[in-house]
RNA sequence: GCCAGGGUAGGGUAGUGGUUAUCCUAGGGGACUGUGGAUCCCUUGACCCGGGUUCGAAUCUCGGCCCUGGCCCCA
């Protein structure tokens, strides 16, 4: 019947299902303020070698580009940490360092649509420019908690450090080196040793097997042996430990890209099926890609879709709500009323139509958790009725007592 | 890109080749005109799209689109 669908992947947004994502983004978007971060904003298409240089030529594929009337490669963005790490080339470089921000946007990637997975999908994520500190990759990921905490979601924290098993794969080729990774991140063991025996690299199995099934730094570390790295590495992780942070270790996370420069972390929520994960970050090297000084940069990208596909929608709209019913008498009284009652602070909606109080009742009773009537009785006594739609009590009061009544609706129960 | 299962009014459904496609709900109109959140009456509204088989297809078949889940990918 529908002349015209939506696009595959899209997704409308009716009410119920729009005011708790807004609600929940605000939350997030409240706690990265209070950390300092503010909130940026980048263009919705870019040119499509913004994404290339930082994902390579693959990616093509799994975009949305297109070329403008002007014969402009240009992309939907995939994602935001390219942008912004081009915006800070473009506009920032003199802004006083560590730069906080914050970004909350829809992305667009071309691929099948599955749980949790849509073309259109937005990410709350963050970046901090400039630090490459430990103090900064731990604070990080401590906001990237804080802000998943208090959109009330609990999941699972994995962090890892690239340094770990970099430094036994150091030698190899960078292909090695890349499906190596690959088939730690995946924990397939048997292709891990499949692949290691055709490149006769199989006595580097046991300390891979042994790094990726550690749980403690110290073990990790009889591995590794003293990489330059591990003084930053141990006040990182003394610096969770101290804040009291829930995490695991996990020295497989591996990345596939290069410019990954050592903490690495990943969240994942239930009830997601497949698509479970819900955050990812790390410490990074951008800006020199895009033409700018060589700059550490730590972030973190957090699904939001995924967040409220595992959050479940809950309760919607934020009572009460007042229904205004009226007779004809009571026309010029009632849109009075329904200020007052909103200055109040309450939601109100006047009946439109010219119908009967018992077909206004009914509507009321759909969506309002009170019924206001104005109708010639309340003018000649400058009163209102009110009627409690759950408790079905009504009574004639002013405005002031009706006032007071509704307030008490949250603590009615 | 691959695999599996789906697609019947806005929502939920019945319908295994044969009258006008079932029921619930929702929406609209009316009765009613100070409480009927009711009730009653009327009404709107669907076989995802396209080919094929057949006298006849919602039903069988092929292709496409879309949905759901999984694989791949995951920046």
């Amino acid at each position: 019947m529908p002349i015209l669908q939506r696009p595959r992947g899209t997704r409308d947004f009716l009410p119920d299902e729009m005011e708790p994502r807004r609600a929940i983004e605000d939350v997030m978007r409240e706690t990265a303020g209070l950390w300092g971060y503010r909130e940026v904003g980048t263009p919705v298409f870019e040119e499509a070698e913004l994404f290339t240089i930082r994902s390579g030529q693959g990616i093509l594929n799994e975009m949305y580009v297109f070329e403008d009337k002007g014969g402009r490669a240009l992309a939907l963005r995939p994602e935001i940490t390219a942008a912004v790490q081009r915006m800070f080339v473009n506009e920032a470089k003199v802004l006083p360092r560590p730069l906080r921000w914050f970004y909350f946007s829809d992305c667009f990637r071309y691929e099948r649509p599955q749980k949790g997975r849509y073309r259109q999908f937005w990410q709350f994520g963050a970046e901090l420019i400039g630090a490459g500190t430990p103090r900064g990759d731990a604070e990080v990921i401590m906001l990237a908690d804080a802000i998943i905490r208090s959109a009330g979601l609990s999941y699972t924290l994995e962090i890892g450090n690239l340094s770990f098993v970099r430094s036994l794969i150091k030698s190899q080729t960078h292909e090695i080196r890349h499906k190596i990774m690959g088939f730690l991140d995946k924990r397939d063991e048997k292709q891990l040793i499949d692949f290691l025996r055709s490149e006769g690299l199989i006595d580097l199995y046991d300390s891979l097997n042994h790094l990726i099934k550690a749980t403690q730094l110290d073990e990790i570390f009889q591995v590794t042996g003293d990489i330059p790295e591990k003084d930053d590495i141990k006040s990182f992780f003394s610096l969770l430990d101290a804040s009291g942070i829930e995490y695991t270790l996990n020295p497989g996370i591996a990345r596939g890209l290069d410019y990954y420069t050592g903490m690495v972390f990943e969240g994942f929520a239930e009830g997601l099926g497949t698509e479970n994960q819900i955050l990812g970050g790390g410490a990074y090297r951008l800006a020199h890609l895009f033409g700018g000084e060589d700059t550490a940069s730590c972030g973190f990208a957090i699904g939001f879709d995924r967040v409220i596909v595992a959050l479940g929608l809950t309760n919607t709209r934020k009572g009460p709500v007042v229904a205004i019913l009226l007779t004809p008498d009571g026309e010029n009284k009632a849109f009075i009323v329904a200020n007052e009652l909103r200055a109040a602070g309450f939601i109100v909606e006047i009946d439109l139509y010219s119908r009967g109080l018992g077909a206004q009742m009914t509507h009321a009773s759909k969506g309002a958790d009170y019924a206001v009537i104005i109708g010639k009785n309340e003018i000649l006594q400058n009163k209102v009725t009110l009627k409690d739609l759950k408790t079905k009590e009504q009574s004639l009061c002013s405005i002031e007592d009706a006032i007071i009544r509704m307030k008490s609706f949250d603590n009615r129960g």
